[in-house]
DNA sequence: CTAGGGTTAG
């Protein structure tokens, strides 16, 4: 007590502050907090004391209707002056004071107050207040305080009692506020004071530090102090290990430190438990499950979760249930988290029926649900295509009282791009906003490469830099996205000059920008590219993933080299890496592409003896070579075995079957398969139309393809520019070149890019049947259209002319071609 | 220490 009022003593403290006052005040507002105590009257002004003589003669100090009416008018140094003097007095009414002022009025006196404070409710062991007081200081005072705080604990109040305890809670404090340059400094203070840290701060500190190196610093000055290591401690150093990837250390660690002082701890085998299942290696984490019975630990809820959870992501539901019955029979209750599990373990095999029977079962446990399983069910539906529904969802939990949180929305958002309904993803992104959601970098990748894939790469180069002007920075996803978008709007060379950028700025490579880029070169036939790219992942250290390969073979098969190709599916066995259906069906394809459709049957088996599973695009490729070979029952049969598997066939298989019964002559067959379509809710893609009225022009009557081409136009279907140029050519090859002239104008009218090719296949024709006089009038018109002369265009039309020895047109062309330069004289 | 969101290939 002595030693506390001689800090307090006004004498010291004046004089120094006769001098210091510019700087002090600062923080110490004006003189001494006690001064009420000792100086005389005119020095206490009237609240002050008015208030302090309150304290001493009623018990109920705050009930008093004066003191009320005097509190507002406090400043800031009143405030210290009475906190000082009633903590002396009596600590009780300075801390409810101070918890009136801060709960009330919000106003938390100076710094010192909050010292005065906090040291009074170390004396009285009230430690969750302590640290509550102190992490509001440190929020307002932010990182590089330190310093400063310590100089004021250090000076006024290092002789208090129970200073040690606030010494402690505030460097717990700077780490639990993460910041731990700050709590260093504290504790290095604290080692001056030969003061002991206690082990929860230890704890923490060692916490957030856990990735990093300085993790065994402090691991090792714990020991080096003596203080009494926690069951926490030993798993903070096991999570880090497992963080920094040292699974193998992390175990070690465990089997020595574990069990041998104290009881071993059921965190550090879940944390184990936790990470091994993260990398996959369920059977690990299975057998820690079992050994910590052996250490006569039982597994509590979470050691269950984490394994049911490891079991879910692998596929395993069957167990995954067995494990969760083993739960409820050792007396361990399932709860919210665990049925969220089995019920996303049943969406990511797009089981839902499976997934709500789950969740019908929570209900009927009396468990409610919460946004995560609401999360769950939207994404579980948006998957299977179900927007509508998933907005449903969205309706009902706002009805139940939930908030949508930012990972529902991007579920929401993220299926909104797939379907190419960008527009409407951005109007979700302001709604998300406007509800006051920040979205994070996960939620902008996901809306760039929307975009991108739209191919509107300016709008996500836009939304890209937005990000940044948010500090939201963008990482490996976005990047993949903005390759993916320059790749396939851009050029090749914007592309490579980014992914250039992106290699040499990033420490972290990513496979993925290599991915892309093989696959571009592979697209576009430069094989010898995707090669070089392949060799710079191996001496980068890289670990090539199937889609490299994949995407290598692709570029084989398109450059035609089969027998590489092949080559190339050992090397994925060669890195431990097993062939896909996306591998056997690019070879497939390949191969029934050159006609080989035994040899695509070969792969096509040692597919199945791999058991592969195939897709419906790989059932859409024997079918293509089944018609190569005009088998087309079997084909049709293929088609029920696709519908019976579920395996369901796409619009590329129908317009497939189509192509093959136009080919066949078999119109009837091709407008029934078109009429399946329908029925099974496949939208014709333009691409149908076109091969349908190809069949009909080549086929049929050419009637007959005018009246389906108009009343295509009368629905208001889309169609392409083919389907135009195919009616054009055909009527120029029967002959009706106005009706041609009729097409050809609608086409432009349309505003599709015409060019020289689709004036030259009218002129073809038209030349072919000596209609020299239309032919002066379309080249008349493409002239006009700004479009250049080609020489074998030219040739063509010159025989024309000749053969029907229209000499002055042929001179004119020939005029013509000179001045283009498509004559050497 | 457990649960919910984003990437490349045919």
């Amino acid at each position: 007590m002595l030693n506390r009022t001689y800090q307090w003593r006004p004498i010291r403290f004046r004089l120094k502050s006769q001098f210091l006052i510019p700087t002090f005040s600062l923080l110490f507002t004006k003189p001494s907090v006690s001064a009420a105590n000792i100086t005389s009257d005119d020095e206490t002004s009237d609240p002050v004391r008015e208030i302090l003589n309150k304290a001493s003669t009623s018990k109920d100090l705050f009930g008093n209707h004066s003191v009320r009416t005097l509190i507002p008018t406090l400043n800031s140094l009143q405030v210290d002056q009475i906190i000082g003097n009633l903590g002396l007095e009596d600590p009780d009414s300075a801390i409810d004071f101070f918890y009136l002022l801060r709960n009330e009025y919000g106003s938390c006196g100076s710094r010192v107050s909050q010292f005065v404070i906090g040291h009074l409710l170390a004396g009285k062991r009230r430690l969750k207040e302590l640290r509550t007081v102190l992490e509001q200081m440190l929020q307002e005072e932010g990182s590089g305080s330190a310093p400063s705080l310590s100089e004021l604990l250090e000076n006024r109040f290092r002789a208090w009692d129970s200073n040690d305890l606030v010494w402690d809670m505030l460097a717990f404090a700077y780490s639990r506020s993460e910041m731990v340059h700050d709590a260093l400094f504290v504790l290095a203070k604290m080692k001056y004071f030969k003061i002991q840290a206690s082990i929860l701060t230890y704890n923490s500190l060692l916490y957030n530090l856990r990735h990093t190196h300085i993790m065994w610093d402090v691991y090792e000055e714990i020991k080096a102090s003596g203080t009494p290591q926690s069951a926490q401690t030993n798993s903070i150093v096991i999570d880090g290990l497992c963080g920094q990837s040292l699974l193998q250390e992390a175990v070690a660690f465990l089997q020595e430190n574990e069990g041998k002082e104290s009881k071993p701890c059921i965190v550090s085998f879940n944390t184990l438990m936790s990470r091994f299942c993260k990398v996959g290696y369920i059977d690990v984490a299975k057998s820690f499950f079992c050994m910590m019975f052996k250490y006569g630990l039982l597994p509590d809820a979470y050691s269950y979760n984490i394994l049911i959870h490891g079991l879910c992501i692998a596929g395993s539901m069957e167990e995954a249930l067995e494990l969760t019955d083993d739960m409820e029979r050792h007396g361990v209750q399932p709860d919210v988290v665990t049925y969220n599990i089995l019920a996303k373990g049943f969406r990511l095999l797009g089981m839902m029926s499976w997934a709500r029977k789950i969740i019908r079962q929570m209900l009927l446990k009396g468990l409610n649900p919460d946004v995560v399983t609401y999360t769950i069910l939207i994404c579980g539906h948006c998957q299977a295509g179900n927007i509508e529904e998933g907005f449903m969802l969205q309706e009902e939990m706002l009805s139940q009282g939930f908030q949508l949180n930012d990972i529902a929305y991007s579920v929401l958002l993220s299926s909104l791009c797939k379907r190419g309904q960008v527009g409407e993803a951005l109007r979700l992104l302001h709604e998300m906003e406007s509800t006051g959601l920040k979205p994070d970098v996960i939620t902008y990748s996901i809306l760039i490469h929307g975009l991108c894939k739209q191919g509107e790469v300016q709008e996500a180069i836009q939304l890209y830099n937005k990000m940044w002007l948010k500090r939201i920075f963008p990482n490996s996803f976005t990047h993949n996205a903005i390759l993916l978008g320059l790749s396939e709007k851009g050029t090749l060379l914007e592309a490579r000059m980014f992914f250039d950028s992106l290699t040499k700025s990033n420490l972290m490579e990513n496979i993925v920008w290599f991915n892309i880029m093989i696959y571009r070169y592979a697209k576009v036939g430069k094989v010898r590219e995707a090669v070089q790219l392949y060799e710079q992942i191996i001496e980068k250290g890289i670990t090539p993933s199937i889609v490299t390969f994949n995407s290598l073979i692709y570029g084989f098969c398109k450059s035609r080299k089969l027998a590489e190709a092949r080559t190339w599916l050992g090397m994925i066995k060669a890195h431990g890496l097993v062939p896909t259906d996306v591998t056997y069906t690019t070879l497939m394809n390949a191969l029934c592409e050159t006609g080989n459709i035994r040899g695509m049957f070969e792969v096509f088996r040692e597919m199945e003896a791999r058991a592969v599973e195939p897709t419906n695009i790989t059932y859409t490729v024997i079918i293509k070579g089944l018609c190569k070979q005009q088998r087309l029952q079997e084909s049709l049969q293929l088609l029920e075995v696709m519908h019976a598997k579920g395996s369901s066939p796409d619009e590329i298989t129908y317009n497939t079957l189509i192509h093959c019964f136009c080919k066949a002559r078999d119109m009837g067959k091709a407008f029934q398969l078109h009429n399946e379509m329908l029925l099974h809710n496949l939208q014709p893609s333009p691409v149908t139309y076109n091969i349908l009225l190809n069949g009909l022009c080549v086929n049929g009557d050419l009637n007959d393809a005018d009246r389906f081409f108009s009343s295509l136009q009368d629905q208001n279907i889309r169609l392409t520019k083919v389907a135009y140029t195919t009616l054009i050519k055909a009527h120029c090859a029967k002959g009706d070149v106005c009706k041609a002239d009729t097409l050809f104008r609608q086409m432009v009218e349309k505003g599709f890019e015409i060019s020289i090719t689709d004036y030259s296949a009218v002129i073809n024709r038209l030349c072919k049947k000596n209609l020299t006089i239309k032919v002066k009038v379309f080249l008349h018109v493409m002239l006009s259209d700004g479009i250049t002369l080609d020489q074998q265009i030219c040739f063509v039309m010159l025989n024309a002319f000749r053969r029907v020895g229209d000499l002055t047109s042929e001179f004119e062309l020939l005029a013509k071609m000179i001045k283009c330069g498509l004559l050497p004289d």
